[in-house]
DNA sequence: ACAGGCATTGTTATCGATAACATAAACGCC
DNA sequence: GGCGTTTATGTTATCGATAACAATGCCTGT
């Protein structure tokens, strides 16, 4: 609300009678003031309420000290985990995330990149491996480490730390299978934006069609992000369409939860007359009556793997692009007998 | 990956034979330069893979075109949707935001908003009304416009666009009296990082000595961000400890749905033997079985509110610090009866 | 035909911090 | 005590875009 404008390191320097340049010193970590000197500066920028100028700094030093990075939505526990772990990986080395989010479209995902690469980062992760061609080539010119995460793109821009969900799905099918259910539906993943839930389902169908069954029982469930609601809708569908179904794998433990509810308000026994799998090792898996056997891909070690790529990467070798593939593990709970 | 340094207007304005200043008016919108002129400069930025630098922009302009907000957790679908609400509301004006998270911690939230206003954002946007001194004095002097959202603070640094947490749990109170149930318990907000929290149990304590009631069935369920299993934990303790309780209002839906499954995981009927509520309007709570009654916040219009407020008080009006009640709705559902 | 107006482009100086270089004082070593 | 060395500070130029001002050319009305 004051109208005045903000005070500078001149303003500091001018009240505490040295250069600017040793005030400049001062706000560093390591460089030489004296500690007389540093405290009565610190004191001084307190009086003023000076706030340092990030922008200034970046500009002549040519260094943001942040990393972008783009998740598909902030509300998901799986993405705030890898964040979590990038967080913390990337913490001791002193940078910061400059975080934004796609709401599951490429489009706005380009749109986000550019914006973000305006800002300079030092390097960039992006979550999945499919991009608009412009996006592509903004990354790719961008001259600053990539890395696409929670995908294995076929064509990766730079490095890539992820994992395979077709192969993950397959875990799965092959589970029910092993307990004798054979008609066995999928749920989600139908939409051209949702390309994790896109590749989730095609591994289910090859998976089914590898052992020589009937992979037809589809069920779209709309755009991501997929709610609860929207999993409940799919299982009533499923159920219409196809009354005879055993086991159901949905596209995330949120739609599987909600296909549990439906069951539950129809008296169906899970697993007993139907059995669900969910996809995530969201916290609504562990706790639900019966809990939800899932697959776990390991969100927060995809962060932590991230920041240890990238801080090597900055940290002067120039490596050839690297691949660090995560295998998700399947937890097998009540919901799958 | 490409070693060589960016390229800069000025490469930009070489190439197409016209001075930088040109080619700055080019990458505005409004601004005076030919349609040939502008197409013929696009095409070479895009030639040499040109990325506008914001930072030099910024510096020089004194603009940021960008609102710092600060929430508490990301994955969180409240605070989720009142930064939609923001996002929405703030589109039109071509605003970005900045966001940090604080982990539900003031000091950490010092931290944050010491560097988000390092970067000079337009305006500033926290989750809370409790903040650190030294955070309170930062905001003060920040000569930008503050708004604490979420929260009535008693003492408010600038505008606010809040609600009583304290009223809006006596509501659900005050429903399940009427419903005859008198043995009320509360679980959650004990701990003293849960501000908002720790309001809704003081809201609870004061409700139920208002109407003559025994207002010290209490479970504290751990330090935010509270999750369904300790809402599961604290029932358990709940049930140890007062067995006769008839109702219990949760801090969280997540948690009242922890709760809710430790019912089920003992054969207690709810409502029949124990109602519950729960608070926020979790998706969680409309699909559960059964649904869970709780209470609507509105936070996306929490969010939208205070993108206007922005907007008026960035438009010029340098009004006095305005404030902006909600009024949380109760939704009753079936696990009150 | 000419003054005044508008549209388009150019020139210069500047935002605030700091890299690079220069310098002065303090210190150690034989 | 003299000389190289380290430590603490100052000076100057600069990062890249753009505000403010200036200049040019074209058009319009009378």
């Amino acid at each position: 609300m004051t109208p005045r404008k903000p005070p500078t390191m001149a303003d500091v320097a001018r009240l505490t009678g040295v250069s600017p340049m040793t005030v400049s010193r001062a706000f560093k970590r390591d460089s030489s003031v004296s500690d007389a000197r540093r405290a009565a500066i610190l004191q001084a920028a307190e009086e003023l309420g000076y706030v340092f100028d990030d922008t200034a700094s970046t500009l002549r030093s040519q260094k943001t000290n942040f990393v972008a990075v783009t998740i598909p939505s902030l509300n998901n526990a799986n993405f705030a985990d890898t964040l979590r772990g990038l967080t913390e990986g990337l913490k001791a080395s002193g940078l910061q995330i400059l975080l934004g989010h796609t709401n599951y479209d490429i489009t706005e995902e380009e749109h986000l990149i550019e914006q973000l690469l305006r800002r300079r980062p030092e390097a960039i992760v992006v979550t999945g491996g499919k991009h608009t061609p412009r996006a592509r080539r903004m990354l790719a010119r961008a001259g600053i480490p990539v890395v696409e995460t929670w995908d294995l793109p076929a064509d990766p821009i730079g490095h890539v730390v992820g994992f395979s969900n077709a192969a993950a799905v397959r875990g799965m099918v092959d589970h029910f299978i092993k307990a004798g259910l054979t008609r066995i539906a999928f749920i989600g993943g139908d939409a051209d934006r949702d390309t994790r839930g896109t590749d989730r389902r095609t591994g289910f169908i090859a998976a089914m069609q590898a052992q020589g069954l009937d992979a037809s029982r589809l069920i779209a469930a709309g755009p991501p992000p997929i709610s609860m609601r929207e999993g409940a809708d799919a299982m009533a569908a499923l159920l219409g369409r196809y009354p005879d179904t055993q086991a159901v794998i949905c596209v995330s433990d949120l739609s599987a939860f909600g296909a549990l509810t439906e069951c539950q308000r129809r008296g169906l026994p899970v697993p007993g007359r139907i059995a669900i799998g969910g996809f995530g090792n969201y916290e609504i898996g562990a706790v639900s009556v019966p809990s939800l056997t899932t697959i776990d891909p390991s969100p927060h070690r995809i962060g932590a793997e991230t920041a240890g790529l990238i801080l090597s990467v900055l940290g002067g070798m120039p490596s050839s692009p690297r691949l660090i593939e995560i295998h998700p593990e399947l937890l097998v709970r009540q919901s799958s007998g």
